[in-house]
DNA sequence: CGGCATCTCGAAACCCGTTTCGGAAACTAC
DNA sequence: GTAGTTTCCGAAACGGGTTTCGAGATGCCG
């Protein structure tokens, strides 16, 4: 049997002509409303399921006023953070019945609104924008109509509802994971000095070390996210700070860099030198020698929440406002902890 | 003047009162069509304009049988290579007014089928389906009423349409650049060895050094694309033959090893020995030492491509059979090449 | 000024599924 | 036997847009 050349979709009018009923009865019994007979349910249950019938998600969105879709708008697919989020919003939304559209903006304005546009136009139940980095983002505004959830970069309108991992944290859980080793000469090696996120960190690790009654060893150093950065910075770090016996880095690729250049002048890690990293992204910790300690962003569990709140929503509990921080989660391997290789 | 808690988006209707016109009229007015008079047309047009109305995609998706959307089902969102793809699709898609849905079948079949059936009664106008490994995946059939292309993975299915990296050319091209160069003793350090990705680049590699008349050395290790992999492979390969000026390697991860390897003992990269990567990843042959030469699979164009295929098939084209190969592109850099650093 | 072609517009049907509402049939109660 | 209930089904309207087709208003001709 050859499949036609256009397979047109069997449609409900189709089911209910081969169950010998209105399309309406139809309708009712694959919905499970309860005013048709049993027998006459089961003759239009085993007629879709000849046919093979699904029906049309746009005509039923079309009355119910709900689509079932949700629109994801990120502004960097190639970054690292998104993917993640993108996929714990997956897992929160695939659960249901529920598809994403995924759009990105490269970051650019207009290619933006152009993708607003056409998303609303689609009749999305709710979005989540996802930003790169976690420096506040332009608001959309609130007469979108349908409910946004901001993801990894916060709005900078604090009556919308933002979802954010918590860098504070994750540099105070960092640098107290450092001194509870017994760590008291400590060095910090960030990234960008741009970025909220470097700053929130150092601001974190500050705050644990005056806790505990440590002055930091020189001045943070700030660069790029990058490895060579890394490795640069711990060469200049060392020769004037000999005495470090820790380095808190901005990112796993600054750590792998500094694991580098300590390997090359021949200290030990952890043994002399403990070093922690920043995002636990595994290709980069795992294969580290030793392996390396790393702070976890939980964005997976982030873009859960966001696509929990965006459900919430539309069973039309208020979405709330302000920014939400979610928790970090510190990661122990060998860079910090001997026996752990 | 605060936004009505219920934004009811604009419809055709309201524009067509405002403008004073029926509704039939405002909706040729606004699509271009010639049954309307220049005034009138204006006159909707700025009704249109006032209104911010944007037309229900849904309603419009409804009658032309089209629905300006695509799906695109993965079965890995953490792989690295499907989001190049993924770019490359939304690329060719973004420019007109295609939105695409994203599922992720996290390589179940089950789910893979029931996103599917999700996709399909949502009425998309076309499927990409992406894999993570080249290895050729199980078809999705034909009577599915949207044309389908497989990216990365092909189909097993000969009368489907799959475009694929050309892994063997990718081996070919990067033995003969080591071979232009003048190294003549080169050994193989792989990848997974039931991955046709990793037997398809030896085959290449080999074709190259059969052509130049060369004997690789030792035998072609196989393992995992991991780092460490490549420094424990490279520490056995170099005991064994210290002589060899050249390795060959699965991923630019396995290469990252090797480096890190000959750095150990004391091999200079590249005068003593030149390293090739494999997929050129920027995070890991950029910030290498030195930077690592690659070579590139264009996974972006062939994303584009795919869109591309997918789009020709709407317009009535037929969709084509077949698995298409897109050809690799070399990226020196000075693991291979001094001057470069 | 009548007859005919042209132009412009709107009523109505359609896409596909859901829901409301009314009616027919079967059943109960007296 | 009649009146009142219940059960089950289908006609019709709806949602938001597109398209067909016919009607009314013009313009042009003789």
């Amino acid at each position: 049997m050859r499949a036609r050349k256009i397979a047109r979709p069997t449609t409900l009018s189709d089911v209910a002509r081969l169950a010998g009923v209105s399309p309406a009865t139809a309708s009712k019994a694959l919905n499970g409303r309860d005013e048709v007979a049993p027998a006459t349910r089961q003759r239009v249950i085993d007629a879709a399921e000849r046919l093979a019938f699904s029906p049309n998600q746009l005509a039923k969105g079309l009355f119910a006023g709900r689509t079932g879709t949700v629109g994801l708008l990120t502004s960097d697919l190639e970054g690292r953070f998104v993917i993640p989020i993108l996929m714990g919003a997956e897992d929160a939304f695939g659960a249901g019945q529920v598809n994403a559209f995924l759009c990105d903006a490269r970051g650019d304005e207009i290619r933006e609104q152009h993708h607003l546009r056409a998303l609303l136009s689609r009749r999305i139940d709710g979005l989540i924008v996802v930003g790169r980095q976690t420096d506040p983002r332009p608001s959309l505004g609130h007469d979108l109509g349908v409910p946004v959830v901001y993801a990894y970069a916060p709005s900078d309108d604090e009556t919308d509802l933002s979802i954010t991992p918590d860098n504070v944290e994750a540099g105070r859980m960092a640098a107290e994971h450092l001194i509870s080793l017994g760590r008291t000469r400590i060095a910090q090696i960030s990234g960008d000095r741009s970025y909220a996120a470097a700053r929130d960190r150092v601001t974190g690790a500050n705050q644990a070390f005056k806790a505990a009654g440590l002055t930091p060893v020189g001045d943070v150093m700030f660069g790029d996210w990058s490895e060579t950065w890394g490795r640069d910075a711990a060469a200049a770090m060392l020769a004037q700070h000999p005495e470090i016996d820790a380095v808190l880095c901005g990112s796993d690729q600054i750590s792998r860099g500094v694991l580098d250049h300590l390997r090359d002048i021949g200290r030990s890690v952890p043994h002399d030198v403990a070093v922690m990293g920043f995002d636990n992204w595994l290709v980069l910790t795992t294969n580290a020698r030793p392996q390396l300690s790393s702070i976890d962003a939980n964005l997976k569990q982030l873009g859960r929440t966001a696509a929990e709140r965006v459900f919430a929503a539309l069973d039309g509990e208020d979405i709330g406002t302000g920014i939400e921080l979610t928790p970090p989660r510190l990661v122990i391997r060998g860079s910090t902890v001997a026996r752990l290789g």
